[in-house]
This record gives C-alpha cells, structure tokens and sequence, in this order.
DNA sequence: ATGGCCAGGTAACCTGGA
C-alpha cells in the first residue's frame, strides 16, 4: 500500500502537479490539505476523474482536507467532527481489513504566539492527542498531513528564525511528543535531516538554497513501521511550474 | 543586513500562510 501525503496550498491552483503525481506515483491512499476551496464537486471530480474515492471536509478560502483512496474495499469513515467545528482540519478513514486508521490533517499554524490562532492551535492539538489515545487501543494507527510543528532544532535550516513562533513553540512540541509517546514512529527522524525538508517558503526562494523545514509527517505504529518498503520526500513537485510550498511525503507499506 | 511569494475573495487591496 502506497500512501501519499501533500499540502497543496490549493486543489485549483494544483491541479496539474496532482495528476502528475498520481500518474507517477500511482498512490492507493491521497491524502491532501489546504484545498482551499468549499466546493466539493470540484474535489470529487478531480478524484473521480483519477479512479478515486474520496471523503472531504471544506470551507470556503481557507483549509480543507481530503482523502482519495482506490483498492480499498473495507472501508469506512470515522467522524471526529469536533476536530472540524471551527475549520475543516481533519479526515479520518478505517481500513477494516487491516485494522487500520487513516488520520489526514491540517494542524493549525497558530502564529502569531498569545492570539486566539495559538489557543486554538493548542486546543486542537490536545483534542487530536485524545483521539489518538483511544484509537491506538484498537487499531494501527497512521496520522499524516501538514504538523505544522518543527520538533527539533535540527528540522529547520535555521531555527534561529523559528525562535519566537508557533511552530517550534515549547507547547506545540510537546504535543507533537505526546503523539510519539503513543508508541508513534516517525519514520524520517531516522534519515538526513537537510534532505528530508518538507516545505520552503515562497518567499526569498528558499527552496534553490535548500532552507526548509520539515513540517509535514507520518506519524505510525510500530507494527506498520516494520512493514515498510519505501519513505520519500518528493522534493522534484517543489522544483516543477507553479508549485506549492510543501513538498509531497511517501510511506510505502508491505500491507 | 533586509526583503523578497502566493492563493482566494472582493473589487485594488485584504487575510492567511509558515
């Protein structure tokens, strides 16, 4: 099972480079977010035209998140809706015959430090850290998507910059270490830092300097880490015609 | 050292991103 994992910072605007992705890379799982669009029809078009099923949860402008999966026959949907009261953050699917669930997300950036968008990144991170809790008791368990959390120094090519934001926050890692702390794996923590940067910014064209930070992740059970074939960051999507910021991740399971 | 980009939405800038 191919998993793919991609904040597209807008459905419309990437169109192109998905479909280059699913032609390339043939995922059974796609999970994407910031779509940033409300209408669904244009996400299940885009899925469908592709062979995919998908789930979606939107808003208008802002967010969104979507899973699109093909040869998948034991599925089913997990609504962890107070994930989504404020903004579509949040897909959840079941694979029923692998015991397995699916967590696509869009953590909030929560900057600047002392608004209301750092208590509800704070919020939200505690409520995830609650389902996690009760769904590692019954399933392998794979959370995926835009963290929007730099966990180590070490995952910014310079955390100097990072000193007083949400993303390398005291709160906002611990958080993401209480995921670990589940028995979660990080199957990039154990790989070159530099090369595995996920997103670069717009701005000052980081991404031909290589300073990035890595940001996007899959966070997964040890049963599953055992059964790993590959793990990628698809770093040649952010060097291609109009690109989004983030960088595509891929897990690769002997499932 | 500093500032730089991009998307969507509503009408020439604004919010938001990280």
């Amino acid at each position: 099972m191919k998993i793919i994992s991609w904040n597209v910072n807008s459905i419309r605007a990437r169109e192109p480079l998905v479909e280059e992705l699913i032609h390339k890379e043939n995922p059974d799982i796609l999970c994407l977010q910031e779509l940033k669009t409300e209408d669904k029809n244009i996400i299940d078009n885009f899925f469908k035209s592709h062979g995919y099923e998908n789930i979606s949860a939107t808003q208008k402008a802002y967010n969104g998140v979507a899973i699109g999966y093909k040869n998948q026959n034991t599925i089913r949907t997990i609504d962890l809706d107070d994930l989504n009261t404020l903004q579509a953050r949040n897909n959840c699917i079941l694979i029923e015959d692998q015991k397995t669930v699916i967590l696509n997300c869009y953590f909030p950036n929560g900057n600047p430090i002392g608004t209301d968008k750092f208590e509800l990144k704070k919020n939200w991170m505690e409520v995830m850290l609650k389902h996690l809790k009760k769904l590692k008791r019954e399933y392998n368990v794979i959370i995926t998507g835009d963290f929007n959390v730099i966990p180590h120094d070490l995952d910014a090519h310079d955390i100097k910059k990072y000193k007083i934001d949400a993303l390398a926050s005291k709160e906002a890692r611990k958080f993401f270490f209480s995921y670990k702390n589940l028995d979660l794996i990080d199957p990039f923590e154990f790989q070159d830092k530099i090369s595995t940067y996920t997103f670069f910014d717009y701005k000052t064209y980081k991404f031909g300097k290589n300073e990035g930070i890595r940001i996007d992740f899959f966070l997964i059970s040890p049963y599953l880490f055992k059964k790993i074939k590959d793990t990628r960051v698809l770093k040649e999507y952010r060097d291609m015609e109009r690109p989004s910021d983030h960088c595509p991740i891929l897990l690769e399971l002997d499932i």
